[in-house]
DNA sequence: CTTAAAGACTGCTAAATAACAGCTAGTATG
DNA sequence: CATACTAGCTGTTATTTAGCAGTCTTTAAG
């Protein structure tokens, strides 16, 4: 059981105000999910129940078309939120797919429990607003990067942002994921990031070794997408 | 001056809630701005001072990236609020541009007394929280849409959507957008969207002439599209 | 250990898209 | 009225990207 007293996530938004009385309460009735590598634990049209915080893991926000191609939205790790406003508002279905990237564990609240919670936690409620304005601003960044940047720019943009997500260690991603991954991420194909990844070797700037990926200079491959990129953000 | 008992928009979030104690007070210093055709209103990139919201008119919403080229992410109209989280956060600097499609009239808060307003009225701050929830799950469609569809699809999509978004009169939408436009919301040039225009008018798929631009079989055309799009979210 | 399966990779070809250049029509301006 | 400007349009070419087929490699399972 994931308690959130021990939590660490320091960005949770339910860990940050769990001295507030009323999410004590709430915090009662909290589950904790096993969710083992591979595993789809919300799936896209299925009616909403509720909404996850992720208290441990990697996992894959995944949207699909009628065409049965995948595309990955979002990532996340410890302390973020996952099943968008499933969690309260009137939406009847997910409009995401999720699925956790290795061994995780949620924390899980009901959808009618949480709109309960927020209605009577102003603080709590300013916080959410908050961070889905910031989500939607980082939505639209991406809306332009995928609209602009060439599938090379984009591929570039993918590696450094799972740097910045994830972070390395020895050079090396602290998540395993496949080109294809990269591919659905990035709005291109497996071939074309397999391609670009091995020049991007041959010119020295990342490491790729299977699974095993990493950049080896950051500063060139920022360089490269400079063009597309503001100080202002950063 | 633009005041909100008189305001028709019922979709306003502020209009919604006006008759809230808190809201009337606040409401005591609002400014309304009278904007030109063309006339921009927010640049992306210089300091957060509020946020807008549309009493009358039509807006483009725009990121550029240091490339020059601009992305419309979002097209706004009467009663959408504009800036986002402009109004309170943290945020620094807009990420956004807006400017007028037409004239148009806009009301306007200061950040310090939106912030105010809604850490001590909730059910206004769980409505806005819900407005930006929706909006992330409108603009991560956005995102697998540009990732996935080809050009000609998207022009189409975004046909549907001006149609949609604006509504036609006598088959011809409510909005004059130029060639350049519809390119800089569907993510491809101005030759291609001309191109496509022009097959479809073949087809007998859309009315175009000049600026005077309209569906004539919007089904066949969401045909056209439609391995890309789920019931579900309709 | 053996086998199957998934992932990674490469070269080739076809298709989609962008870029360029020039042309036309309408319209605003002095 | 002449001029210049903007938007719309078209054909051609160059570039980018996707798709296919086949091989090699690693990993996982029995």
């Amino acid at each position: 059981m994931a308690d959130c007293t021990q939590c660490k996530n320091l960005n949770c938004l339910i860990k940050i105000h769990s001295l507030d009385k009323n999410v004590k309460d709430f915090l009662e009735n909290k589950y904790t999910i096993k969710c083992k590598k591979s595993q789809q634990f919300i799936m896209e049209g299925t009616p909403v129940h509720g909404l996850f915080f992720t208290y441990k893991g990697k996992i894959k926000v995944v949207k699909t078309g009628a065409n049965q191609r995948e595309q990955i939205v979002r990532f996340a790790k410890d302390g973020d939120i996952i099943g968008h406003r499933g969690g309260f508002g009137s939406a009847k279905y997910y409009s995401i797919s999720a699925q956790a990237l290795e061994d995780s564990i949620l924390c899980y609240f009901s959808k009618d429990d949480l709109k309960q919670l927020l209605l009577k936690t102003p603080k709590l409620t300013f916080d959410f607003m908050l961070f889905y304005a910031d989500e939607l601003n980082e939505s639209e960044t991406r809306v332009r990067k995928l609209a602009q940047m060439s599938v090379k720019e984009r591929v570039i943009d993918t590696l450094l942002l799972i740097d910045k997500k994830f972070g390395s260690t020895d050079g090396l991603f602290n998540v395993s994921l496949t080109r294809k991954d990269y591919a659905e991420y990035s709005g291109t194909t497996e071939e074309q990031v397999i391609r670009i990844f091995s020049t991007l070797k041959k010119q020295g700037l990342i490491n790729a070794k299977g699974r095993k990926i990493g950049l080896k200079n950051s500063e060139a491959l920022k360089e490269e997408i400079s063009k597309h990129t503001l100080d202002i953000y950063n």
